[in-house]
DNA sequence: GTGTTATCAGTAATAATTACTAAAATTAAT
DNA sequence: ATTAATTTTAGTAATTATTACTGATAACAC
């Protein structure tokens, strides 16, 4: 655990937000300015092996990281982009729905909703 | 509607995989050698707007494009990225659940199942 | 047919991510 | 602690998917 990887995982602990690696790499550059955005790649890749936090791969064109490693599921702004989870229990069954009517080994699901955040519910603008 | 378009159309018809953009280029090379990469984006995206396809945002590094323009769930395989649809009902109920737990406007939602397909199941190899 | 508009092919530009490399730092073994 | 082996880093370059731009072409309206 070096100290490149231990203020990261810290930073990312201290958000409630699902930030990109970019953001994560923006928050981290103020206790260490000269961190690259590479080793905030590769330490958000090996903390989220580490089972430390979570990758979020949502729709949108980038991925996000996630404090807290438990699965759950996530609600996604159309329009600008914010996560922020959707409080709903895990569909524990689901996976055993599909079992048996499909050739695929089911290994996990994810369950992403989508809608308009409460600033760009507000503003009409194009969607 | 241009030729272009409708033989982009015509060949995504065709298949029941979940093409890239690039795998559908290669595709409607066959029959109009000079398309180009750009013209077939833009048609994709006009043909999902027009509701004639569908555009999948799924996890992974591209989005794929479905036949079907209505609403359904997939299966991904996560060392090959094949996509296949998965025969589960949609969850019509789900969105309620969230309504009003949420600060957001709720829009619609995505479900993806994770797993291996036949191929890569067999073969041991890194995941 | 002529003019207007949309679309095309080809190419360049973006943006997120990954790969590479030599230097620095951490760890392990004496 | 000192040296040797390994890992990680900063910085940069390369990749990849996608979007934007542009002058030429084709579709359409009159």
């Amino acid at each position: 655990m070096t100290q490149q990887r231990q203020i990261i995982l810290e930073e990312l602990r201290q958000v409630n937000s699902h930030p990109s690696a970019d953001e994560v790499y923006e928050m981290v550059r103020k206790r260490l300015p000269r961190i690259s955005l590479g080793t905030v790649y590769r330490n958000l890749e090996i903390l989220s092996e580490l089972g430390e936090i979570q990758k979020l791969e949502l729709g949108g064109d980038l991925k996000r990281f996630d404090r807290n490693p438990i699965k759950h599921y996530h609600i996604r702004c159309m329009r600008c982009g914010r996560v922020d989870d959707a409080p709903i229990a895990p569909l524990n069954q689901i996976e055993n729905e599909l079992y048996g009517a499909t050739v695929y080994t089911i290994i996990g699901h994810r369950l992403e909703f989508e809608g308009l955040c409460p600033q760009c519910s507000k503003t009409p603008g194009k969607s």
